[in-house]
Order: C-alpha cells, then structure tokens, then sequence
RNA sequence: GGUCCGAUAGCUCAACUGGAUAGAGCAUCAGCCUUCUAAGCUGACGGUUCGGGGUUCGAGUCCCUGUCGGAUCACCA
C-alpha cells in the first residue's frame, strides 16, 4: 500500500471531474507540524487549470476528496496550501502491510550490477580520521545499493608502490637497526608509518645543512644523501631488485596487517582488492595503444600527453619521458582491469576525496576517448574534508588524527559514561564490553556520516563524543528501550498478528506520526541512493526516533485494557526496532538489547 | 590569474530539489521519574539564510554581481 500513489491518482481524478484537465504533476509535501493533516497540495500551480484561486481551488478538491476518497478523512486550507488527513483505519491497514514484510526496507533485486570502491590507502603510513570518513562512506553508500536491489562488490585501490613507500623503505634501511613489529610490539602500518616520519625528520636536517653550505632549496632536497636512497631504491624497485622487493615486500606486509586490524575494528570489508603494483603495466600499455590509435601524443622527450583542451582542461602527462607511469597510468590500468573482472557491471562509484575531482574528470575524459562506453558510467562520490577546531590535518605538523587512536578513545569514553549512568550493573562482563564499543563506535560513524558527504566537516572531539541529542547513542538507546518493551510483550505472551487490531479506529496523534515516519523508510532508502548520501538515512533515523520517543512519552502501553489496542502499540514499537535495526545497519551502526 | 566548491541561530548541522511563520542538536534558562530504561520528554531564549540587484503568485534554493573562505590547475599521489 502507497497512501502518496493513492492520494495522487485520487487528485488527478478530482482535477479531471471538477476542472476538466489532466493533471500530470502532483505536488504533494508532508504537512508541517502546526496544521492539521498528514499530505499537502500546493494548489498555486492549479490555478492556471481550475481558474479559481488558490484558496477555492483547494476548497474545491478537499470537498470533492472528503466525500469520495476512500482514505480522506478530512482537510483544511491554509493559503493556497490543501491539508489532508488520512483515515485512522488507513494508517492502522498501513502498519499492519509494514509488520507482514519481514524485510521490511530491502527493495526487490533489480538486477543490476555495481563496483564501489573506497579506502585506497598509501602503504607508508597509518589509516587517520580522513580515511574514517572515507570508508564509512564507501561502505555505507554500498549498503545502500543493496538495499535498492543492486548486487554489489566492494573494493580499494591500494598504493602499495612508489617513492612514498620508498621513502619508509630508506629510512627504516638506514636506521632501524632490523626493528620489526614483533620485536617492537608496535602495530605493523604505525612502525612503517614511524619510518616516514623519521625519513621526513632526516631530510629537513640535511636539507638545512645543505643549505648552509649555498646550495638551493630545491637542489638540496634532491642531493640529501636519504632522498638519494630513496630515489634508487624507486629505480631498483623498478628493475626487479631482489633485496629491494624483499624488504617492499615485508614493510607491505606489516602494513597490511595492521590495515586489517583497524579494518575490523570499524566493520568495514572489502570483496576484492586492487594493488598499483599490479595494474600500472596495464596502464601503460594502454597508454601505448592510445598513442598508436592517435588518441594521445609523443613529445620528443618521449614523453606521453593527452590533450583535453577541446574539453576545456588541459594537457595531462600520461607516461614520463623514461617510460615511467603516473597516477593517471596507473588508473586507467586498473578501471580497465576491473571492468574486466566485472564485466557485468554498469558502473562504478570512486569513493575519494574533492581534492581529487580534476583527476577523476580527466580520467573519465580519457577512458572514453579510449572507447570505453562504460566510462560515462563511472562516478567519482567525492567527498568534503575533516577539518579541526584547530584547522586542516597536517602531517607534518603532527596534528593528524589517527584512526586507531581515536577508535580506542571513542570506546573508553562510552564506557566511563556509561558506567557513570550504571547502566551496566546486570549485565555480564562480555555483554558489557561489547556494549562499549557498540556505542563508541556507533557515535563515531554516526558523527561522520549524519553531514552531507559532499560538504566539508568540522570534526570537534569534544562534540563527537557526546551520547545525547542528534547523535548514534540516541537512536541506539531508543532501540533499547523498546526491545526491553517487547520483551515484556513476550513475557505476557501479547499476540501482534495484524487480526489482533486490526478494529482499531481511533489513534493518538503521536501514533499516527509514528506510522507516517516508519512508512516513509523505502522512499528514503530511494533518496540516498540518489543523492549517494548516507547522511539521508542519518537524518531518518534520527527522525524515527524521535517520533517514538514522543509517543513513548505520551502513551502507555502496559497499562492500556483494551487488548487490541495494547497489541497495536507493541506491533507499532516492533516496527519502529526494526527500521531503526535496519537503517542502522546501512550506516555501519549496531544497535544493542539492552543499554 | 583560470576552473570548481562553499558561506543558514553563539557552535555543529537540516530544510523533501521553487512552497506555508527557515527547523534540529549542543550551549543557556524553566518544568517532568511511585507508571514500559530520564543517554528520554515538554517549554523558553536564539535568524537581515555573507552584501547588492534580478526572475515570479512565491527564492535559503534559480540568474547576475561583489566580499570572504577552501580545493585544484606538477614528468606528485
């Protein structure tokens, strides 16, 4: 059952019948809080067809609904604006179609195929707040493409070649003294990542000593003795060196693994990954081709360019004149690569940052120019950064949030609330624990995706901790509270089959918004899709439960005599568990039994 | 300099894609626990939607213009 489908096709009926015209566009809006009604007709477009105004032609068809619409109970006009209530027994007809679906807020499969991919990390150094922007949108934004029918395969780039990596290589190399993880007991990513920065704190001195002996900045920087390591080690990488693959090999490898440690603390999985050094020769050599088939061009340095003047951009350089390959090389390589794994995708969505939207416009442009029809399919979900109360996040200047960290705090905050409020008292230890981490988590993601993913954010540590108000503690605790309800339902052995109150014909206002809001979940589910914005669904739940608690506030439930209504508010409270289950769960977000 | 984003309450964000008197949370103040979990609910306070023009029945939303932020325009990734 759809009331909006219903109602539009009900007003066009009344727009043919009284003003003889055929209507194809129905706006119809929720009705704001402070008038009476549920949908909303914006008459002031009608006036033109029924050549009344706005005021009567809204009189006019509330008149014509009232007496033959089978779900109009009633209406009112306020300026232009036509308020309609729907019947009692229509929303009770329409919890009772929401309770038979078991899967409630999963669309039907649509057959259609896509890849996502987020993270696509660097392999020098650890994963910071960013990336916990970046993979929480990713892997919500696939959720949500399953929960619209898609099939759906998740994956990430991995940088695992390249000076950057070369540059821990060197330092570790010069100065590590054969320190590994296991003797450190340092994380894997964060010994590696301690090796860059110990490269980058080497390079200022030599630099500055350099410089004192007349040498300019820029010349320095390439003659310092550990960027000259690095550089060779890049060319040897290269040339198949063998010592320099091993020890590539074993720093990736400690990355890696610390990688996965941290990528099952925040939930988040991958079906297939993608390494660089695995797909830049395929780049290359279509960039070969592409210069045979006269789509790019050869400078006489050697050189490969593409030009993409005549798409008001630039000139991009493809391949260096030693034959060695970019970021864009490396790109092309792998969208080929993927589509060739995939080949029954339609598309595929990049999760990367809006620091990079010239080079995904660019790499669009070329993969069509190559023939790639595909290419037009391809979408780069580009994403506003993290900033701080204190700025930008800036390695260098070690203000750089480290996802670990910040995990690890978020949980040890949860718990000192939570125990501060003694909701733990009877619950066992592993219970308890694990409610930590449901709610530390919870706020954490919850915090990073209720804003729009295309607008930067500020990451206030303070604000991001807080459990009450517009938060994923909210909407967890609602959860809670209900399901202590149901099982008390259970208890009492209340039967929640629709037959059961399915005679109910009077609602209290707060019940009926609560079915209103509930109905809505498969249209927002729709919406975020669209608008690739998890922050929809956020700001849905939030919208949930907020209506419950409002009705939980004003209505009792165990106290009520009347057994059909008693089963009604347990089936309502059931509904509103699972949508609030659900939507959480597109976000990442579990929810607990008890809290 | 060119291109692209952004600017909404003291702070952080919404606003159903052009609709009603612009809404939430935090913060501040005042109420509500003998009743299903008070991480909750109710109320108060808080606005020239960056400035200026325009389009129309109607503009935070569209167009023009100015100001201020940010990103980007590498043989970096």
């Amino acid at each position: 059952m759809n009331i909006e489908s219903i109602l539009r096709t009900e007003i066009q009926e009344a727009v043919q019948s009284l003003f003889g015209a055929n209507l194809d566009q129905v706006q119809l809006q929720p009705t704001n809080q402070e008038f009476e009604g549920s949908h909303t007709l914006v008459c002031f477009s009608l006036t033109k067809i029924s050549k009344k105004n706005p005021e009567e032609t809204g009189k006019a068809i509330g008149d014509y609904l009232k007496e033959k619409s089978s779900i109009v109970s009633d209406y009112n006009v306020v300026k232009g604006f036509l308020n309609l209530s729907i019947k009692d027994a229509v929303w009770v007809e329409m919890l009772a179609t929401i309770v038979a679906q078991p899967n409630y807020g999963q669309l039907p499969k649509n057959g259609k195929e896509i890849m996502i991919e987020y993270s696509s990390p660097n392999t020098n150094k650890p994963l910071h707040l960013g990336h916990l922007r970046n993979n929480f949108l990713g892997w919500s934004v696939a959720e949500l493409y399953k929960a619209n029918g898609y099939k759906v395969h998740k994956v990430q780039i991995i940088n695992d070649r390249g000076i950057h990596i070369c540059k821990s290589m060197a330092a570790w190399k010069l100065y590590g003294n054969g320190e590994t993880p296991k003797t450190t007991g340092i994380k894997g990513d964060h010994l590696v990542g301690k090796y860059y920065v110990e490269f980058n704190t080497r390079l200022t001195e030599q630099v500055k000593e350099l410089e004192t002996k007349g040498v300019a900045k820029e010349e320095a920087e390439k003659q310092a003795p550990i960027m000259k390591v690095a550089i060779d080690m890049l060319r040897k990488w290269e040339y198949r060196d063998e010592e320099t693959l091993a020890l590539w090999k074993m720093m990736n490898g400690w990355v890696y693994e610390g990688f996965e440690t941290t990528y099952k603390k925040m939930g988040v999985d991958f079906d297939k990954l993608y390494y660089e050094s695995n797909t830049f020769l395929l780049g290359k050599e279509q960039v070969i081709t592409g210069v045979e088939k006269g789509v790019f061009f050869k400078k006489e340095d050697g050189s490969v360019w593409v030009d993409l003047t005549a798409d008001g951009l630039d000139q991009k350089v493809l391949l260096r004149s030693d034959g060695t390959s970019v970021y864009m090389t490396q790109d092309i390589g792998t969208a080929i690569l993927r589509f060739h794994d995939y080949p029954n995708i339609t598309g595929q969505v990049y999760t990367v940052g809006n620091e990079q939207e010239y080079h995904f416009k660019v790499l669009f442009l070329i993969l069509q120019k190559l023939g790639y029809e595909w290419a037009k399919h391809c979408y780069h979900l580009s994403y506003g950064m993290v900033d701080l109360p204190t700025g930008k996040m800036k390695s260098r200047e070690g203000t750089v949030v480290d996802a670990d960290d910040l995990i690890d705090e978020m949980i040890s905050e949860a718990k000192r609330q939570t125990l501060e409020l003694g909701k733990t008292d009877e619950m066992s230890e592993a219970e308890a624990s694990k409610l930590f981490e449901m709610i530390g988590l919870g706020a954490l993601k919850f915090f990073l995706l209720k804003v729009d993913p295309k607008k930067k954010m500020l990451f206030d540590p303070n604000e991001s901790i807080q459990l009450q108000g517009f938060t994923g503690p909210f909407i967890q605790y609602t959860h809670a509270r209900i399901k202590a309800i149901l099982r008390k339902a259970e208890s009492m052995q209340v039967v929640i089959s629709p037959d059961t109150f399915k005679g109910i014909e009077a609602l209290a206002s707060t019940e009926r918004e609560v079915i209103r809001v509930i109905s809505a979940f498969e249209g927002k589910l729709k919406e975020a899709v669209k608008d690739f914005s998890p922050a929809v669904i956020a700001n849905y739940t939030y919208e949930v439960a907020k209506a419950y608690n409002q009705f939980y506030q004003s209505v009792p439930i165990f106290t009520e005599a009347d057994a059909d209504k008693l089963a009604f508010r347990i089936a309502l409270s059931k509904s509103v568990a699972n949508v609030l289950k659900r939507s959480m769960g597109l976000l990442g977000i579990e929810v607990p039994e008890r809290m």
